[in-house]
Order: structure tokens, then sequence, then C-alpha cells
RNA sequence: GUGUCCGUAGCUCAGCUGGAUAGAGCAACGGCCUUCUAAGCCGUGGGUCGGGGGUUCGAAUCCCUUCGGGCACGCCA
């Protein structure tokens, strides 16, 4: 189905034609004068140098051939330039019956899917997910379910963060301790225990310890680097409290990431690139593209048309250690070779943003892509507290993200609770957690997310403005409205939509109008944040025509059918919509 | 130092492939509940779009410059 401004467009682009200009000029934009008209364009001014003439002459040129048009009931040509337009309510009306036959309203599949594999950028294993996760499991799943929806084959992958020098870290740190346990003991030729000899809170404390040691102390660092290098090798003893560490801390990773309805397709780690290294290093050799430079392995990708200096990606360290370049190169290869990736989009902090840039040369300059094959990484900004400083804890630790969920969940709960005294206690809690995600999520993606954001708890919660709850209550009303209506006996669904009869819902139905080309930006853009911007937008428009307009109690049977059908199609969007940014409604709140 | 991103209302943010009078939310103030959920709706006040140049019929948007801030810059991830 064709994009709504397209549609107009044409026609406008018809008028153009008509009256002897090129039809391109008939492009037509969302009005930014509401006051004066629903639509504009301002071909006129753009072709008043091709053709010498001035833009109010052609103008009304173009407004002349449109007198008659089926999609506009005003062309007004308006000083210097403007095609000030408002259009037909039929035509609206017939948009949006169209757009409410469709499964997806209308929404164009791709002739050629893509195969994207998103990469949520990597939760170390190590150490208990904190808030600094939040961001890319947020966001990723947006795009995952926004890429999906439109029609593309998506691959969420987790890719932990399971190979580097943190476990390393974490062996180092148990040694010091336990120097006794038989993973230690180089001559042990048995089987080793089952059980870890620890638990994922104490991977919580050995970590942060560990970390703090490395940096006063060189030598226990290099104790790390060593053990880094162990794990990497496969040493028996040291691969075994690898496997414990990874057995110990997926269970609380996919609960934590369940909590916030974040779900991977693959629970793949830096650790299941180590197969592709050998063959792809020795490649990179072999072509001469990688060289040793102060004892590491290196490969050139500085680019004549850089404003800077780009320094070489290190492949391998000069102890041959495995980092993360190797493993992001390697897994690349993976996912060419095994999942036949067409694209794929990283989740990361930007401040690695040199980082991908060395990765995606490399990647092009050894042919472990395609020339094709789009490279993606979406940085995004900082999470900041109210002081506008990385957010921290109260005392200034690091705050884990089970504890931030608990806290926003709480506070839900206990507004609803507040306004709702009636409300089982079962059904609150239930309710607590949906809305408070939405406010946690909403509060995320509504920025942009390259940007550093302020996170604000009481904010996000706030049932009123801008918000997840504010959307999440729209639906709410819908869905009391639709229920009222079931229960009496009719199904709304099949309604079809009469012309509007008042500003507030021909508002409404120009509203729901643009879905098709902000889904399809927001897919192209990666951009969760022009989905919040038009659930907004939408929601405002349907509470304003809520406000004015009473259904159920409609006495002309068509009219009040024909609502009841346009509360359908709301209902869809508004919940297509909260459904690719990851969150969903409650039947009441 | 080099590069890069950012600077829009008291606060948090949109708008940035150039268009008319720069928009929301919060906060402040004032209205609207016998009627489908007032977590809503309507209204008022609030701005040298960091400063200065330039391009243009037209600049928050493009270019230059300057100030202020964030971040990155070879064996961490």
């Amino acid at each position: 189905m064709k994009k709504f401004l397209d549609c107009i467009s044409e026609e406008m682009g018809r008028g153009f034609e008509a009256a002897g200009y090129d039809p391109k000029l008939g492009r037509v934009t969302l009005s930014n004068r509401p006051d004066l008209c629903e639509y504009q364009c301002n071909g006129a001014m753009a072709g008043a140098k091709l053709y010498h003439k001035a833009p109010i002459m052609i103008a009304g040129d173009v407004a002349a051939k449109l007198a008659e048009s089926p999609v506009f009931s005003q062309v007004q040509a308006a000083a210097p330039g403007f095609l000030n337009l408002k259009l037909r309510e039929s035509f609206i009306r017939e948009y949006v019956n169209a757009m409410a036959a469709e499964e997806k309203f209308g929404l164009n599949m791709p002739e050629t899917p893509k195969t994207i594999v998103v990469d949520y950028g990597g939760a170390n294993v190590a150490k208990p997910l904190h808030v600094g996760h939040l961001r890319p499991a947020i966001i990723g799943e947006s795009i995952k379910r926004i890429c999906r929806y439109c029609g593309h084959h998506v691959i969420g992958d987790v890719h932990l963060g399971d190979w580097g020098t943190q476990m390393g870290l974490i062996c180092t740190e148990l040694k010091e301790r336990h120097p006794e346990l038989v993973y230690f003991d180089e001559d042990y030729t048995g089987e080793y225990p089952k059980e870890a000899p620890f638990t994922v809170s104490d991977l919580g404390e050995i970590y942060p310890t560990a970390s703090a040691r490395s940096k006063a102390d060189p030598a226990y660092r290099q104790a790390a680097l060593e053990a880094t290098l162990k794990i990497q090798r496969g040493e028996r003893g040291y691969h075994a409290l690898w496997k414990h560490i990874m057995d110990v801390s997926l269970p609380d990773l996919k609960k934590v990431y369940g909590s916030l309805e974040v779900y991977f397709d693959l629970w793949k780690g830096e650790s299941d690139a180590k197969p592709f290294i050998p063959e792809m290093v020795e490649a990179m050799k072999a072509s001469g593209l990688a060289y040793e430079s102060d004892g590491a392995l290196v490969v050139d990708v500085k680019e004549e048309t850089d404003s800077r200096e780009i320094p070489p990606c290190i492949i391998l360290k000069s102890d041959g250690a495995a980092l993360y370049a190797t493993t992001d190169l390697a897994t690349i290869k993976d996912r060419m070779e095994n999942l036949h990736a067409d694209s794929i989009i990283y989740l990361a902090d930007k401040r690695q943003e040199m980082h991908f840039q060395q990765v995606f040369r490399v990647a092009r300059k050894a042919g472990i892509v395609k020339p094709e094959t789009q490279l993606r990484h979406i940085p995004f900004g900082t999470m900041n507290g109210k002081d506008g400083k990385p957010f921290k804890t109260r005392d200034g630790g690091v705050m884990r993200l089970e504890e931030l969920i608990g806290d926003i969940d709480r506070e839900m709960l206990r507004k609803i609770l507040e306004s709702r005294h009636e409300i089982r206690e079962e059904e609150a809690k239930e309710t607590a957690r949906v809305v408070g995600l939405s406010a946690l999520k909403y509060g995320d993606l509504s920025n942009q997310a390259s940007k550093d954001y302020i996170f604000d708890v009481d904010r996000f919660t706030s049932f009123e403005g801008d918000t997840g709850p504010y959307i999440l209550y729209t639906i709410v009303r819908i869905k009391s409205i639709l229920n009222k209506y079931e229960k009496s006996g009719g199904s709304p669904e099949d309604f079809a939509v009469l012309d509007a009869v008042n500003a507030s819902e021909k508002e409404l139905m120009m509203q729901l109008c643009g879905f098709g080309a902000m889904m399809e930006a927001a897919c192209e853009e990666a951009a969760p944040h022009k989905v919040c911007a038009f659930l907004y937008d939408l929601a405002n428009a349907f509470n304003k025509f809520y406000h004015e307009t009473k259904i159920l109690t409609e006495e002309d049977r068509a009219q009040r059918e024909s609502w009841l059908g346009l509360l359908c199609l709301t209902r869809r969007v508004l919940e297509t919509c909260i459904g690719v940014l990851g969150f969903s409604a409650p039947e009441r709140m």
C-alpha cells in the first residue's frame, strides 16, 4: 500500500504537471502552521529558479489545476509561494478503511528481506547486570522488533563477554583465595567437581575486587593476563573454572533479561568465535594484511580521507592472546558463514566508536564480509543521574539492574494502590510490573539513542505527560469502551469508518495514516524514538477525540459503529507500536 | 594537542535532507468530573535556538569562527 504522504504528493505532482511544471516539485509535508492548513507543499518556491517565475504565480497555477481534486478540499496559494492544503474527509476515510483491512496496516514488505543480526553488545558474564546494560538491552530489543515487524529476518545475539581479561581476573582472584583448589593443580588428571566453588553473588563481589587489585598491582595484573591466555588456550583446570563461571552466571542473566522482556535468539559469546580465529589470523598474515608491530599483530586501517590518524587495529596481543577486536572479527566471520548476514547492527556505548570503525575496516579489507554487507554501530550515550553525572546508587556504587527494576515496580505498585483501592493485590502487582516496564522502556527509548540522557525514576514513573504510563492509559481507555460494547453484544472489529465529523476525529484519522511512513523510517534509521514520538502524537489525538465524543451513547447506529471501528484501528496501531518498543498494555490500570 | 559529539523555555527533551509566528512534557497559574477510567482535556505565562560572521528570497537547521561541556585517541572491553 502506498504511503499516505506519497499519495498526497502524487496528487500534488499531478497538479504541478497539469500546470506545466515538474511533478517532482509536488512533495507534500506535514503543515508547520496548523492554524492555516493540514499539509503543505513548498515546491513552488523551489521551482521559482527553474522557471524564472515568481513562486506565488507557480503556486497559483497549481492551485487552479487542483480545484476539483478528489484529495484536497483546499489548495491555497499563500505568499511567498506556499501551497496550503486541506484534505477531503472522504479521501482520508478511504485510506483509513484500507489500512484497517490490512494486517500490518498496509506497510510495504521488503522485496528481498534482509538477514539482520542484532548484537546486544556483550554483557560480561563475570559480573551481574547493572544499569549500564539497560540501554543496549532496551534499544537493541526495540530495533530487533522494529526490523522484524518490517519484514526482515532478524537474529538477536546477546554476545556475552565471556572470553576477555575479566575471566582471567576472576580465576586469579580465586587462586589467591583458594590455591588448594584442584583447578590450579597442573598435575591433576581426574574429573573436576560438578558444583562451582562459588555462587552468583560471590562473583558479584570477586570481580570488582579483582579488577581493583589489578589496577593497583602490576604483578597481579600480569597473573590475570596469563590466566586469560590459559583459558583461551583451553588448559583443563582453567577451562573447567571458566565453565563454572558460565554455568553460574547464565541463569541469572536470563532471569534479569527476562524481567525486562528482552529475549535473545542466540546466547553466543566471544568464546564462540574461538574456532574461527586461527584461520582468520593466518589468512590475514598470508595476504600481508597483518604484520607485527611492537610485538603485537596489527592491521592498518587508516584511509586517505580520514580527518585524523586512525591507529592500526590490534589482532593479537604480544603474548599471542586474542582481544576484543579479534573475537569481534571472528564473530563476523561466523555470522557471515553460518547466518548469512546481510547486515549486522551493534549496540554499544558511543565510546567504542573507534573500535568499531577499526573492526569494520579490517572486516572489509580482509574480505570477511561482502562489499554490500552492512555493518552498523548504533552508539548510545551515557545514562546519567539527575546531577548530570553517570548514574550511581546513593552510596556511589554501581546500581544493579535488578535493584533498579525492583525500585520502579515498588513505586508503581504504591501509586496504583493509592489511586485504585478496590484492586486485588495480585492484579495490582502484575499491573505495576507492566506499567513499570513501560515507564522504564519508554523513558529510555523516547530519547535519541546516541545522546546522553538523564535517568530520572520519578519522571519516568510519573503518570502525567509524555510517558509510557500515559500511552498505556490511552490504550486502557479504548479497551474499556470496547469491552463495554462487547459485553452488550456486538463485535466492533469489522465496522467501516465513515467520514470524520469534526476536527478532532479528522486529526486522529490523519495521525493513523502516518503509521506506515513512520515505521519504515524507524526501521531504516534504527530509530525507536520515532515510534515514541508517533505514539505520543497519536495518543494525544485520541484523547482529544475521546474527550469530545461520546461513543457508546451515540444514538445514530452507523455513526456509533464507525467510531467503534476507528477505536479498534487506533488500539491496534497503538498496541503494535508499544509491541515493537518492547512492552504491552494491561486490561485495566 | 588531535579528532568527534553536544549546547534549544527554570528542568527534561523534540524539531536539524533550509521555509511562514521554534514545539512538547514537567514545574507555576487558571478552568473542566450526575455522562465510555480526571494517569485525562482546555487555557495563561515563560525563548537573543551558547556568541559572532557567512551562504540564501528565507537559517535552530548548511559553512566558517569562537566560547563552554562530554567522549575517544596501540596491546581493556
